[in-house]
RNA sequence: GCCUCGGUGGCGGAACUGGUAGACGCGUUGGACUCAAAAUCCAAUUGUAGCAAUACAGUGAGAGUUCGAGUCUCUCCCGAGGCACCA
C-alpha cells in the first residue's frame, strides 16, 4: 500500500462533498431531533489564522459526531462583513471597502472549504448583503417604536488631529490608535439601545441557564448591580436637594460631608450661591482635562474643592454639613454625588484626612474598609438606632431620611452610533419641522442601501463620509413631505451580530427577518462556542436583542443560547500569544499542504479540552506525532481482508474505543476521544488481519476527527457507500468489554500491597480469603490485628491493620 | 480590593458518583535495521535508594473528614480572566 496521500485525498472528497451537497440541511427530518450548533461568524479580514481553525474544527467533529447519532444537525456558518479594517484599508489604499470585503470572504471561502468541515453552506448569510441589513434595520425600527432606542447627545472619544470619533477599542491609553495623539471627549448626539432597561433581566435569568459559572459572573460584574437606597440632602436657603446613591444607609448617622462629581449639573445651579466660584471653575477644568489620562491609571491622592457658602442638611441628624467637588465621585455612577461617610468607606477616609474633616465612627469596631457592601455589625452614634442591626438599619434609615430602596447599575445604554461609513445606515430621517423631529423610515422603504462614495474620510466636524453624499443626505420628509436629511451615522457592528444566528434559520425569507416556525423550529441554539472576549460584549448584546424580540412576540424563547462556552486558546510555540511583531504565527494552509486537514483537525483536538480556560502552546514535534498516527491508521488498510472473520481481541479495543471517543465528543474533551483511538491502533497494529467491519468500524470513529482519510478509508478500502459522517454510529456492545478475570488491587492500610488476577463475580468473602492469602499481604499484616476489611466488589480488597 | 476559574512528570494533558495517580502523545535514553543517516520498529521513562525483588516519598502549602483524598471541608500561597476612586 502507498504512503498516505493526502493533498490528493482531501481534494477529492472535498469536492465531492460540495459536488453532492452532502452537509446542506433541511429544516426537518422525519424522526430526527433538531440539534443547533453555533460558532462565531467569523470577520473577513482576508486570512483564516489558527484560532478560527480551531473555532471551527472542534465543534465541526461535533457536529459530524451528532449527525451520525441520529440528529438534524444546523452548523452554519456567515459572514460578520461590516467594520472598520475594510474602512482603513479604503483610506490607505483606496481600494474600494465592498471590493475588499467580498473579495476577502471568496477568499476565505475555499479556506474553510480546505478544513474539511461540514458547514451548511448554503444558509451563509453575510452582514454586509442589503438583504441581511435590510432586517438589521428592521429591528433598529421594531425597538425605536417601542421605546428601546434614545436619541441623545452623549460623549465620544475625539481625535483632534485625525478629526474623527474613535471607536473604545481604538483609544490606547488614552491615546489615539492612528496617530498617537490625546483622545479627547466630544459630546454629539447619538442613538443608544436602552438595554439598561434589560439590566435586571440580563442577571436574574441567567440563573435558569445552564452555563459555566464563569460566564455568568463575568456578565454579572459587567452589569455591575448594586442594590442600596437613594436619599435627598436638603441645601441650606436653596430649594435644590443633593441626591445621593448610597449601598449604606445604616451610615447616615456617620455622614459629615457631602461631595458632588465635578460635572454634577448642581455646581452650575448653586453658582450664585458659591463664594468661591473661581477656584471651582478652576478645578472642573483641571479634572476635565486629567479625566481621560490620568483619572484611570493616577495615584490615589484625592483632590477636591469645597463648595463655600454651600451646606447640605443630613436628613437624619438634621446637622449642617459642607459639600465639595471633587474627581474621586464619578458623574456617571449613582446620582453623580456621595454622601461621605469617611469612618467606615476608605476613599471618604483618606479626603477626610486631607481635609480635616470629622470622622465619625457609627458601626461598632467596623473601621473604614473598601468593603462597604459588607454591612455587618451594630450601630452607635445613631441617636434611638443605637444597637441596632446593620442590614436592618439599611432599611429604617432609608425611611426615617425619605429616601427610597433603588439599585444601580455599572452597565450604561448601549451607544451604536457610528462616524463610520463602512456599516448599516440608521434608518432614520430628520425633518426640520419640529412637528415632525425624527422620523423612522418607513418599512417599505427598507433597505437603505449603503451608497458608494469616493471619499471615506469624515468631515471636520467628525460626521460619518455619508454626510457628504448630498444626494443621500436629502430626502424628503415621509410624514410632511418636506426636504429632510438622511440620518448620516452608521450602527455598531454589535448589532449586525446581535441576531444573525436568528437568519440562519431562514436565510433567505424576503418578507421577514425569519418565519416564526422556522424559529421555533431551530431556536434556542443548542451549543453556542466562541471567544472568551466575546462574553461581555455580544453575548450580552444578542441577548439584548433577543429578549426586547421576545417581548414584541418576534421570537419563541427569551434567551437565544441553551449553551454557551469559550474555547481554549492556541499560542504560539514559545507561548506568547500569535502575533506579526512576535513572529511566532503559524499558518494553517502551509500546514495543511505539508501535512494535510485531518492532521491538523486531529492534533487541535488532542492538543486539550475544548472548553478549558487554559492556552495551548502549538507544539511543531507534536503534529508531527499526530500525521504519524495518520500514516498508521492507513496503514492497517493492507491487513484488511475480506473474507477474514472477526477477532475478538480486535473487536474489543474497537468498542473499548468507541465507549471513549462517545464519551469525549459528548462532553466536547475531544482529546481523550483521540487518546482512545490512539490506543485501539495500538491494538489493531498487532493483529495479522482486520476484516472489512472492523476497519470499516475504525473508519466511522475517525470520521468526526478526520473525515477525508475516514471517507477513503470506508469508500475505497471498504467499499462501502456514502458520506461516512452520515452513516449510523456504531452501537456499543457492552458485553465485549467484559472480562472473564480482573486484576484484583489488595492494600494494606490503604497502601497497594499486591495485585493479582481473580475469575469476575466472585463473593466478597472468596475475594477477601485471596487477599489473606497473598504471600506478599502476609507480609505486611503479620503479628497485627486486622480490625477491619474492606472489598469493593470487582475491584479491589482494602484490610486495615494495626 | 471584589467576583470566577485553575495549580498533577521535562512538556500538552488522563484519572467515572472518593477506590491501582501519571492514560494517550511529545520529548529523552537504550536497542534493532543501515556503510551511514533519515524513516520505521522494539524497550525504558515521577523522584530517591537498590543488580533486583522491593521500600520510601509524591498531584501548590498546611490542617481536617475517611479504611482510603488529585477528587470532599477549612486556612493560606501562586497563576489566569472579569470588574474597580462604582459610593
Amino acid at each position: 500500500m502507498d504512503r498516505y496521500n493526502h493533498r490528493d485525498v482531501e481534494k477529492k472528497w472535498q469536492s465531492y462533498w460540495r459536488e453532492h451537497q452532502s452537509y446542506a440541511v433541511s429544516d426537518q427530518q422525519d424522526g430526527k431531533e433538531n440539534y443547533y450548533q453555533l460558532v462565531e461568524f467569523p470577520y473577513p479580514s482576508g486570512n483564516l489564522h489558527v484560532g478560527h481553525w480551531y473555532a471551527f474544527a472542534v465543534p465541526d467533529i461535533r457536529a459530524r459526531y451528532l449527525r451520525a447519532r441520529g440528529k438534524n444537525v444546523l452548523f452554519p456558518i456567515g459572514f460578520d462583513a461590516f467594520g472598520l479594517p475594510a474602512e482603513n484599508a479604503a483610506i490607505k489604499h483606496g481600494i474600494n471597502p465592498r471590493t475588499w470585503t467580498y473579495e476577502n470572504m471568496d477568499y476565505m471561502r475555499t479556506q474553510i472549504d480546505s478544513m474539511g468541515t461540514s458547514f451548511d453552506r448554503s444558509r451563509e448569510v453575510v452582514t454586509c448583503d442589503p438583504e441581511y441589513y435590510r432586517w438589521t434595520q428592521w429591528i433598529f425600527l421594531e425597538l425605536y417604536k417601542n421605546n428601546l432606542v434614545n436619541y441623545s447627545t452623549t460623549e465620544a472619544n475625539w481625535c483632534p488631529k485625525c478629526k474623527t470619533v474613535l471607536a473604545n477599542e481604538q483609544v490606547i491609553d488614552g491615546h489615539c490608535e492612528r496617530c498617537d495623539s490625546v483622545v479627547e471627549k466630544k459630546q454629539m448626539k447619538q442613538w443608544q439601545f436602552r438595554i439598561t432597561e434589560y439590566a435586571d433581566r440580563l442577571i436574574d435569568d441567567l440563573d435558569d441557564l445552564d452555563w459555566p459559572e464563569e460566564i455568568k459572573a463575568s456578565q454579572k460584574n459587567w452589569i455591575g448591580r448594586s442594590e442600596g437606597a437613594e436619599i435627598d440632602f436638603s441645601i441650606v436657603g436653596s430649594e435644590r436637594k443633593i441626591t445621593v446613591f448610597t449601598t449604606r444607609p445604616d451610615t447616615l448617622y456617620g455622614v459629615t460631608y457631602m461631595v458632588l462629581a465635578p460635572e454634577h449639573q448642581l455646581v452650575t445651579e448653586l453658582a450664585e450661591m458659591i463664594s468661591n466660584a473661581d477656584a471651582v471653575e478652576e478645578y472642573k477644568k483641571v479634572s476635565a482635562k486629567k479625566s481621560e489620562i490620568e483619572r484611570t491609571n493616577n495615584t490615589k491622592e484625592k483632590t477636591g474643592v469645597r463648595l463655600e457658602g454651600v451646606e447640605a442638611i443630613n436628613p437624619i441628624s438634621g446637622e449642617k454639613i459642607p459639600v465639595f467637588v471633587a474627581d474621586y465621585v464619578l458623574a456617571g455612577y449613582g446620582t453623580g454625588a456621595v454622601m461621605a461617610v469617611p469612618a467606615h468607606d476608605e476613599r471618604d477616609h483618606a479626603f477626610a484626612r486631607k481635609y480635616n474633616l470629622p470622622i465619625r465612627e457609627v458601626i461598632e469596631g467596623n473601621v473604614a474598609h473598601a468593603d462597604v457592601n459588607s454591612g455587618v455589625g451594630r450601630l452607635c452614634n445613631s441617636g434611638d438606632c443605637d444597637g441596632m442591626d446593620s442590614q436592618a438599619a439599611k432599611v429604617v434609615l432609608t425611611e426615617k431620611a425619605g429616601g427610597r430602596m433603588t439599585k444601580t447599575y455599572r452597565l450604561r445604554d448601549w451607544g451604536v452610533s457610528r462616524q463610520r461609513y463602512w456599516g448599516v445606515p440608521i434608518p432614520m430621517i430628520h425633518c426640520d419641522d419640529p412637528a415632525c423631529g425624527t422620523v423612522p423610515v418607513p418599512e417599505d422603504q427598507l433597505p437603505v442601501v449603503l451608497p458608494d462614495v469616493e471619499d471615506y474620510l469624515p468631515n471636520d466636524e467628525g460626521q460619518s463620509p455619508l454626510s457628504k453624499k448630498e444626494d443621500f443626505v436629502k430626502v424628503p420628509c415621509p410624514q410632511c413631505g418636506k426636504d429632510a436629511k438622511r440620518e448620516t451615522d452608521t450602527l455598531d457592528t454589535f448589532v449586525c451580530s446581535s441576531w444573525y444566528f436568528l437568519r440562519y434559520s431562514d436565510p433567505r425569507n424576503e418578507t421577514a427577518f425569519a418565519s416564526e416556525d422556522k424559529i421555533k423550529n431551530w431556536m434556542p441554539v443548542d451549543h453556542y462556542s466562541g471567544g472568551s472576549e466575546h462574553t461581555t460584549m455580544h453575548v450580552l448584546y444578542s441577548r439584548f436583542i433577543h429578549k426586547a424580540l421576545y417581548d414584541l412576540g418576534h421570537v419563541t424563547t427569551p434567551e437565544p443560547y441553551r449553551v454557551r462556552m469559550n474555547r481554549s486558546l492556541i499560542l504560539g510555540p514559545d507561548g506568547n500569544k500569535m502575533s506579526k511583531s512576535k513572529g511566532n504565527i503559524i499558518d494553517p494552509d502551509s500546514i495543511v499542504e505539508s501535512l494535510g486537514a485531518d492532521t491538523m483537525r486531529l492534533y487541535l483536538a488532542f492538543i486539550g479540552p475544548f472548553n478549558s480556560v487554559s492556552a495551548y502552546p502549538w507544539n511543531p514535534e507534536s503534529i508531527i506525532g499526530v500525521r504519524k498516527f495518520i500514516e498508521r491508521v492507513w496503514k492497517l488498510g493492507a491487513k484488511v481482508e475480506k473474507s477474514h472473520d472477526d477477532t475478538k481481541e480486535a473487536d474489543k479495543a474497537l468498542h473499548a474505543c468507541l465507549k471513549g471517543v462517545t464519551e469525549s465528543i459528548d462532553a466536547l474533551k475531544c482529546n481523550t476521544g483521540v487518546a482512545a483511538l490512539m490506543t485501539c491502533v495500538n491494538v489493531l497494529e498487532k493483529q495479522q488481519q482486520l476484516s472489512v467491519a472492523q476497519y470499516g468500524m475504525l473508519a466511522q470513529m475517525m470520521a468526526p476527527y478526520a473525515p477525508h482519510i475516514a471517507q477513503e478509508m470506508w469508500s475505497e478500502v471498504c467499499e462501502e457507500e456514502g458520506v461516512i459522517s452520515d452513516v449510523t454510529w456504531p452501537a456499543l456492545e457492552e458485553g465485549l468489554l467484559m472480562e472473564d478475570q480482573i486484576e484484583l488491587v489488595i492494600q494494606v492500610n490503604g497502601k497497594v500491597r499486591d495485585k493479582v488476577m481473580v475469575d469476575v463475580g466472585q463473593a466478597d468473602d472468596v475475594l477477601e480469603r485471596i487477599a489473606r492469602d497473598s504471600e506478599k499481604i502476609k507480609k505486611h499484616i503479620e503479628g497485627k490485628e486486622v480490625r477491619k476489611v474492606i472489598v469493593i466488589k470487582g475491584r479491589m480488597v482494602n484490610i486495615v491493620a494495626v
